[in-house]
DNA sequence: ATATTTAACGAAAACGTTTTCGTGTTGACA
DNA sequence: TGTCAACACGAAAACGTTTTCGTTAAATAT
């Protein structure tokens, strides 16, 4: 078992002084030919490669960058999350991850823990109970110690901070319009309960669609679906929610879901009550992930970029880091010259599948 | 903007030492209480937390887990991904992933670049062309540098680690034996190249119960996919292949997948030739993730229990690291008396839904 | 009164780097 | 021969901790 090899060893098995090992290794021209010459053979031989812990500990920075998220199972945030490896990785820094779990708990200790040093910057997305309880301390705490944060997709105003959001009202909107224009004349909606604010932000642009095209708004054509509870067993629960949905709403022949699976078992329960898909009913959901694309019928989604969202994100946060570092370089600090915060939008893009007509 | 304090900087404001302030925060009896509460005061007020990096340089060890899979956006792998984190997270560690992209270089690479101290140990799935290479010098590397490696799923006899596998041998077995106990006459495989390990041994697993029970096995009910090519037109190509299988052996009744996508996509062509399932076409896959959970008609498929996965590899890893540890602390190093090698084996299971009778 | 213990604290080393600032030796030049 | 660059290298500080080993003064024992 060969340990790594560090600059005093080298130092002491060449006979040399560990500052000219180190400048040899970055050739620098302080150091004779034949010394650099020799230091880097033997660097070379040895497979020496400098310890990253004293380089973050020296430099005051880790070249890490660190995730945090609700969950990890779920097919939108990891798109993200290979969005920003992507990035991060060309730009030499890496990620690490942490998973709240939906918790508030877990989202504060998990921000503590990355927080002493480990990394330089946070990219998050706020978890459901934190937005429950609006209780947004930690991440002003954050901030104010000097690490910048980027939130994605699950942001809220009382942060200042980097922002990348989709488009959700707009993606919505465009969604609805699209079941009008093929034709629906009943199109209900399937959302979440509002303290989610994409959960939100959908429902407005689906009520904003239907207003804006002269029909009125029938709150029965809604249906909120309580996801806060386990959601394991939650499938039968929302299948028969749905089932009792649509019987009670005969006339509907439009669905538009703010997710994937809501959509997914939207159809598989109007199949059930002997409807086609599309003729009988025409369905679209948000998020294009696995299922919409593979279930039968395919599904027409909104997508949200969720890569796309991830490097957008990655970059906002690197940016403002290597911007900092320039800044601390500076000798006369000019005034401050902080960049303002950029919330950046992502379009959303309607997928059209065997769903829709 | 408060930075975060130092010891330095207590130090300095309490008119103590370094020294005298790392004890008092530690509860050393060698403080005087009086010295003690008024620092342990001050620290609390500007919310001092020791710096992480510091403490890694120091302890040479940085309580962070390196994570290398291939790809993050894919169930099976983001669940046990969650599985790492919590018990990594539970057992006081952080988790760094890397994604490698089914690619040799940039395995490497990640592996390289983490290896220098940012981690005490890997938890890595090979990529699909490094087994195509067969090339491991990196594994052995590492290893040889005194950091430990934990495999999963994707594992190789020619790396000396412990490893976490799922009996994808006796799932498949245990899926065919499924099939014909429920009266399946001719079944097909629908599988992967053999160069990745799972497939080759999901591969004679349907051999093997093909064999024992009495049936002949028909090299024609095999059919192998190309999945080196790019994945995101591959949809279409893997439909008409399917087709074409199907054609080619409209005497096929049931159907072995060795994962979710061909299983799916299997019924789905299935439907369009007009077969109905489970009646005409009973379908197995492997790996249970969403989408077998939610096609219609969901899919029976082989659970291989990821984050269960993740959760021994985890503790596998951490058992080493700490044991290690305790190696070091004990002045007479009885002998080197190393842990074996694991090799972990996760049962699968068989869940059934509604492609089955 | 002297010796010894104890209490309370500080100095310094160590982890592995990089970088600034010497310092000694050489050679060139006046 | 004396002065000064240029060259090649080393010492030391710094990043933020923890820990070992003093050191001083007071308290206790003899």
């Amino acid at each position: 078992m060969k340990k790594k090899i560090t600059l005093k060893q080298i130092a002491r098995e060449l006979d040399v002084s560990v500052s000219t090992v180190s400048k040899a290794l970055s050739n620098s021209k302080e150091i004779s030919e034949d010394t650099t010459k020799k230091i880097q053979a033997f660097a070379k031989l040895y497979n020496y490669k400098p310890n990253n812990i004293a380089l973050s500990l020296k430099n005051r920075k880790t070249k890490t960058i660190g995730i945090l998220i609700p969950e990890i199972v779920h097919h939108f945030f990891s798109t993200v999350i290979r969005g920003i490896e992507r990035v991060a990785n060309r730009r030499g820094y890496n990620v690490i991850v942490g998973l709240s779990n939906e918790s508030f708990t877990k989202e504060i200790i998990n921000m503590e823990m990355l927080a002493n040093g480990s990394i330089d910057g946070f990219i998050l997305s706020i978890s459901k109970e934190t937005l429950l309880k609006q209780d947004y301390h930690h991440f002003n705490a954050t901030i104010n110690q000097g690490m910048p944060i980027v939130m994605f997709d699950r942001v809220v105003n009382e942060v200042d901070c980097d922002k990348v959001i989709v488009d959700d009202f707009n993606g919505a909107v465009k969604a609805v319009k699209k079941l009008i224009e093929n034709g629906c004349k009943n199109i209900a909606l399937i959302t979440t309960m509002d303290y989610v604010s994409v959960g939100r932000l959908r429902t407005q642009g689906y009520l904003d669609a239907i207003q804006s095209s002269g029909i009125e708004a029938d709150a029965n054509l809604i249906l909120k679906i309580d996801d806060s509870l386990d959601v394991e067993n939650h499938l039968e629960v929302l299948e028969t929610e749905i089932a009792h949905f649509f019987k009670s709403n005969p006339n509907i022949d439009g669905v538009f879901a703010v997710n994937e699976l809501y959509a997914v078992t939207a159809m598989k329960v109007a199949r059930k009550l002997g409807l086609t898909i599309p003729d009988d009913m025409q369905v679209i959901g948000f998020t294009d992930g696995v299922l919409s694309k593979h279930a039968t019928p395919s599904l027409t989604t909104v997508s949200q970029h969720g890569q796309k969202m991830g490097e957008q994100s990655a970059n906002l946060l690197i940016d403002r880091l290597e911007a900092e570092e320039a800044e601390t370089e500076q000798y006369f600090t000019n005034n401050e010259q902080k960049r303002d915060f950029i919330k950046m939008v992502i379009e959303t893009e309607i997928i059209e599948r065997e769903s829709t007509k």
